[in-house]
RNA sequence: GCCCGAGUGGUGGAACUGGUAUACACGCACGACUUAAAAUCGUGUCCCUUACAGGAUGUGGGUUCGAUUCCCACCUCGGGCACCA
């Protein structure tokens, strides 16, 4: 037998698949389809990444399986060619970008060819092509039709060395995603797509979708769903009214002040008219000057002004406030308004603290007990007002607390009030009474008195209790008491603690939230539902289930509302997809006809952007100077170039049908190929492409052009290869491994397995080239057993092969990849061991290696004598009864403890396992002296002895 | 701060629905083959112990005959979001 030569034989099964193209498919109404869908690479000039290798074969595996089991399977591959790196190269060297990514593109189809992907090669896409971009930009024109592509000037987040607008993802910790540049503000005109229409169904419609809940939380969060109320404010002495959005309509009582932020439109009108105009306009003007990472970082403190002499009333009181201006309102969001709850919202509270504003209490933490003391429901509830009376003796800083003898609770002093009487001399006298202080200084501060509900069934009194307690602080003048009567001496012990034991010191967590008032930061602020408190007619409600009436009392409107943004979807560069419209002097944005498209991007000689920031294009006359479709008079072109995003949004449906001239896909062949059944990519796609690609979906689904209205069935994602270190590769870096080299060194199978087995397919993994040998060991291991071939029963193997089919099988669907190969390396150890295999067991040994890897797979089946692929032939299936064998080892512990095994019979009986297991030595050891009180015996597995 | 995910040998990691923790692989040690080395094959390899017995899945509790797995609290790391009212 020859050795293992894996660089012959990867060559010679590719120069066959290269002619034979077994994975060309076509559409066949016969044969139930399979769309095995890869995030289309952009041809880098670094070449192909380990990681596109691990995402690709994991799909190529699945795909191969797919096939076997007799699915018409379309593999696609194409290239997202469009992109910075090619243009900044461009620019660096003057190279044309197509010829710079027509390089890159050969580089990458080479490097995938030699790992031996199952791709139709036929169907390949290129963003760049203009034969593609025509439908680009098509798409983009039925956006404008539709009126959901618009023009719009804004503040646009401007890198100053990329010279272009990004969008809001791709500015991290308020820097550019590509060079790390500061991001700045600039104003200018720019084309959104409206994406914020489709907001709500990108989120229902998630429901219907098999993606990992993980994928789905964060587009959900992305999304950022909200329901709450639009609540109308109006400005005392005006017809005007100031518009806010709250989740927390409950909380309406409790408004002390309205906020604006500053770019309201509200402002403008009013700023003359308060007494601060001056003051005003310099903080708005500061405002302005603040970068976007100033603004809306959270950790940097709360700034506003207030509009002095302008009031706000509160529709459900009629109480005048007053009205701020502070940026930690946002603009866009919502209404640009907000009203403030200090009490019961931490931003607000933060604002409040600082600017002195007023604080009150509106709902009041609620605790019933549902265990020991539960309200009985044949009994009434009787309400009582209680407080609890937190005494500080300045002299030591330490709190007086009791210990009580009979109930095994501990406490403040604490009782009931009076008829009538006021709420300090109640605690005055419970102090009095209880420890004999008769000097008390109240401390009146924020938080003092607020309420904290509960309700429980009194025993002793045989009724349901509702009991509404406060706290009151006060502070010792001095220590002169009075004696204390022996009755309530004999109730309990009285102690001096510091304030750092009073939190664990209390038996109930009602008290703990009255403490925690007291501290006075947003941290203990109440922030949940509860009973609704000083609100009027709603006091005593349940704050949650009441919002959406109170809402309707004040006038309100329930709403839903979205974080998500429009799209800004112009980019001032060269290498992109010409927006397709011109600007007429007369007829204004006029759209380039259909059937004139593509406009196609012009050659350049200079690539770099205008230093006004418009594109190279608009340097070019020749191009821009054009007639106006519908007037024929003096037009320029649109300059702006579409976002990278843009060709990567419906690349799949192109792969149904990709050189189709009349269409940008048949009907009748996205029919039967979408949509795409599993879609496997990157955890950082999903807020980006993952979103905007469901969004132009749905667009198009809505035109009646693709028959769902979901793009992916399934979406799953691998974890990031990093670098030896744990870093990310990188270029600049200096760690990127070349898979060329690996493949020459062990081979593209080895590769394929290594990075298969290396760990979990989800999760990020540190690259470790010393492990590859492992997996080039196993080849060969597989391609010597070759040698032991020949005729045999073997009822073990027969056993263990059946088991690995299983396994194989189920890993792959669960892209348990690393677990599928470490049941195959099981079964080879079982083989070598063996003096001969049988044919039959070393062929499906073939089979189920043949989609990790497929050029030795192809030899080995050869070998065998076989005239057609292993890549054709059908997935093995395993038998049920073939997965056990005539005997099981069974465990058996005593108490527990594993104390020894019994070989028995499958499925023995349960007195007979018990008795074998009590007859050995080993365990009768444990046994002796003992009575058996139990016994769990799990059937072929385990017996659990309990003894006492 | 909030939302996901993860903590298991020297390393990557495995463990079905709660049932022998450490599969599989890397590495390491020893042995065989060899003049020698590489490759290959064999044996061993969680900790403590001569052995028996113990102990161990981030920490501390709980449920259970039995917990890596379920529950509670906490710590650490990775990812995402972050003034969204």
């Amino acid at each position: 037998m020859n050795p293992y030569d894996h660089d012959k034989i990867e060559k010679k099964w590719q120069k066959v698949w290269e002619s034979k193209k077994p994975n060309k498919v076509k559409e066949d109404p016969q044969k139930k389809k399979f769309f095995a869908l890869i995030e289309f690479p952009y041809p880098s000039g670094d070449g192909l990444h380990v990681g596109h290798i691990r995402s690709n074969t994991a799909m190529d595996i699945i795909a191969r399986k797919r096939r076997r089991e007799g699915y018409n399977v379309l593999y696609p591959i194409g290239w997202d060619a469009f992109g910075l790196p090619t243009e900044n190269y461009a620019i660096k060297t003057g190279i044309q970008p197509s010829v710079v990514t027509k390089n890159n593109t050969d580089t990458f189809r080479r490097q995938l060819k030699a790992l031996g992907f199952s791709f139709d090669w036929s169907r390949e896409v290129n963003t760049t092509d203009p034969k593609y971009y025509k439908w680009t930009q098509w798409i983009f024109l039925q956006f404008l039709k539709k009126g959901l592509a618009y023009k719009k000037k804004l503040t646009i987040n401007w890198c100053p060395k990329d010279l272009i607008g990004l969008a809001n993802e791709e500015v991290i910790d308020g820097c550019c995603e590509r060079c790390g540049t500061k991001v700045e503000q600039k104003e200018k005109e720019q084309w959104m797509l409206a994406i914020t229409k489709y907001a709500d169904r990108l989120d229902n419609d998630l429901d219907e979708t098999d993606f990992l809940e993980k994928i789905k939380i964060q587009q959900r969060n992305w999304i950022g769903k909200s329901e709450g109320a639009e609540i109308e404010f109006p400005i005392k002495g005006s017809e005007k009214k100031i518009k806010v959005y709250t989740t927390r309509p409950d909380t309406l009582f409790g408004v002390t002040y309205v906020v604006l932020a500053p770019g309201h439109t509200l402002i403008d009108e009013f700023i003359n008219k308060a007494d601060n105009t001056i003051e005003v306009a310099q903080y708005i003007k500061t405002v302005r000057e603040k970068d976007d990472e100033e603004r809306t970082n959270a950790k940097t403190a709360k700034t506003g002004v207030e509009l002095k002499g302008i009031r706000a009333i509160n529709p459900v009181n009629n109480e005048e406030v007053p009205i701020w201006i502070a940026d930690y309102v946002l603009a866009d969001y919502g209404t640009g308004a907000v009203m403030a709850v200090p009490a019961h919202d931490e931003r607000d509270f933060e604002f409040a603290k600082r600017y002195s504003l007023d604080v009150k209490q509106v709902i009041a933490p609620y605790f019933e007990n549902t265990t020991d003391l539960a309200l009985r429901k044949d009994l009434p509830l009787v309400e009582r007002e209680i407080i609890h009376a937190i005494v500080k003796n300045p002299k030591t800083n330490k709190f007086l607390v009791i210990k009580w003898k009979e109930h095994n609770w501990q406490s403040f002093v604490t009782g009931g009030m009076e008829k009538g009487e006021d709420i300090v001399d109640a605690a005055r006298r419970e102090v009095l009474e209880e420890s004999g202080y008769k000097n008390l200084k109240h401390i009146n501060m924020p938080g003092s008195a607020w309420q904290v509900h509960s309700a429980f069934f009194a025993k002793h009194k045989n009724e349901n209790r509702y009991m509404k307690a406060r706290g009151i602080l006060f502070e010792l003048e001095n220590e002169e008491k009075i004696g204390v009567s022996p009755e309530e001496q004999g109730k309990h012990d009285l102690m001096w603690i510091d304030e750092k034991e009073v939190g664990p010191f209390l038996t109930y967590e009602n008290q703990r939230l009255v403490w925690n008032y007291l501290e006075g930061n947003s941290k203990t602020l109440y922030s949940g539902f509860g009973k609704l408190v000083n609100s009027s007619e709603f006091s005593g409600k349940d704050s949650e289930s009441i919002k959406k009436e109170i809402t309707q009392f004040a006038g309100g409107q329930w709403v839903t509302k979205f974080k998500l943004r429009d799209w800004i979807f112009s980019r001032q560069r060269y290498w992109g997809e010409p927006i397709p419209v011109v600007h007429c002097i007369k007829c204004g944005i006029v759209p380039i006809p259909e059937k004139n498209l593509p406009v196609e991007l012009p050659k350049v000689k200079n690539y770099a952007p205008t230093e006004n920031g418009e594109s190279p294009l608009a340097a070019i006359e020749k191009w821009v100077n054009t007639k106006c479709p519908t007037c024929k008079g003096t037009a320029k072109r649109e300059t702006d170039t579409m976002p990278n995003w843009a060709g990567s949004s419906w690349y799949y449906l192109r792969y149904a049908d990709p050189s189709n001239k009349k269409v940008f896909a048949d009907a009748k062949n996205l029919k039967y190929w979408t949509p795409v059944d599993w879609y496997n990519g990157g955890m950082e796609h999903t807020t980006l492409h993952l979103l905007y690609s469901r969004f132009w979906h749905k667009f198009l689904f809505d035109l009646g052009l693709v028959p769902t209205s979901e793009p992916y069935k399934k979406r799953t994602s691998h974890g990031l290869i990093l670098a030896e270190g744990g870093e990310k590769m990188s270029k600049s870096k200096g760690n990127v491994i070349n898979p060329d080299s690996i493949i020459k060194t062990v081979g593209a199978d080895a590769l394929r397995i290594h990075e298969m087995f290396m760990g979990p397919f989800d999760q990020a993994i540190a690259w470790d080239t010393n492990t590859i040998a492992g997996s080039r060991r196993f080849i060969e291991r597989i391609w010597k057993l070759q040698e032991k071939i020949g005729t045999t029963a073997d009822e073990k193997l027969e056993v263990v092969v059946h088991k690995t089919i299983k396994k194989v099988s189920e890993d792959i669907e669960e892209m348990k990849f690393n677990t599928a190969i470490s049941a195959m390396m099981i079964a080879v150890n079982d083989f070598e061991k063996s003096e001969k295999i049988s044919r039959g067991h070393y062929e499906i040994l073939v089979q189920l290696l043949a989609p990790f890897a497929p050029h030795v797979s192809e030899e080995l089946w050869a070998h065998l004598g076989n005239k057609t692929s292993v890549h054709a032939s059908v997935w093995p299936m395993f038998d049920p009864k073939k997965l056990t064998e005539s005997t099981v080892t069974m465990t058996v512990q005593v108490n527990g403890k594993m104390r020894g095994t019994i070989e028995c019979a499958v499925y023995t009986d349960d007195a007979t396992v018990e008795k074998m297991a009590l007859d050995k030595p080993e365990i009768a050891k444990w046994t002796k002296d003992l009575s058996v009180k139990k016994v769990i015996i799990i059937k072929n597995k385990l017996i659990n002895i309990v003894v006492g």
